[in-house]
DNA sequence: CTATAATCCTATCGGTTTACTAGGTTTTAA
DNA sequence: TTAAAACCTAGTAAACCGATAGGATTATAG
């Protein structure tokens, strides 16, 4: 499941994103648009600057911003960066690879076989939606 | 993520595929077999008892078996009633479908359109995928 | 210079879920 | 009759989630 977190990121990413001019964004604005409590979208505006792919202004008339082109941003940095692992056992993590203690053998594991097919086939979808494709209306 | 429930489930349902014949399997012997908490795991069992995947047998002797063919039993069967649903949100689920209550019309929501991608490509892998496949070794 | 609007930061909190554990009852074969 | 197995109910510690609270900091406008 994706928690909620990731869900307001990628709809506030999208939100900016769909902006032609490069103005900053407020909170606020995205927020009401958006129906996402304003505190808790601050927090995730805030992971989302740390991370690279806002940058921000303070004061008066700030907000924020995208720094790269929307084309360029995969959906698999934004899952990673919100989420974390895209696979569902981190046996089979790319990125979050952590060994199992119940498991000997990955190899004849067949838990560890059926996810990393999940995985690449998720990673597929992910890797080739920019915030561009997911942004643009219908 | 994939629940501990989810996983020894299916390392259960694939050690009792393995064996040739239908005896009925203990389950204190696929937990020492599969290192996982034998009251856990019984519990795990039970539930794919009631679901109808597993039949047992009280007693000395007894244990658990497949009632179906290992061939015949489909992953997203196992991982709907273990996990629950496949989809990463309400809103894209099959069998588990839920409105978003932030979200006025999913036709237009980014994160709609991408999580029905991120869905069929998982139900492609985890339909074509039975028991069989994945409790063969290598 | 001051008021205001915005980001930024830290802490907390109630609720839910997870992964077990405990302690039995019931059934069946030997 | 004994032991081995499934079956059942309850509880529980820890983690996680989705916020909320309350401000500190910074920048702009007048």
């Amino acid at each position: 499941m994706l928690s909620k977190k990731t869900k307001y990121g990628i709809k506030a990413l999208a939100y900016i994103a769909r902006k032609k001019d490069r103005k900053p964004v407020q909170a606020s604005e995205i927020s009401e648009s958006e129906n996402i409590s304003q505190k808790f979208l601050e927090s995730i505006l805030l992971e989302l600057r740390k991370s690279g792919f806002l940058g921000s202004k303070k004061g008066k008339g700030g907000g924020y911003y995208l720094i790269k082109e929307p084309g360029e941003i995969r959906m698999t940095a934004v899952i990673r960066v919100l989420e974390g692992p895209i696979a569902m056992v981190p046996c089979v993590s790319l990125n979050y690879y952590e060994k199992c203690d119940d498991c000997p053998d990955e190899n004849t594991c067949s838990v560890h076989k059926l996810m990393i097919q999940v995985r690449d086939a998720s990673l597929q979808v992910l890797g080739e939606n920019t915030l561009e494709d997911i942004a643009s209306l219908q």
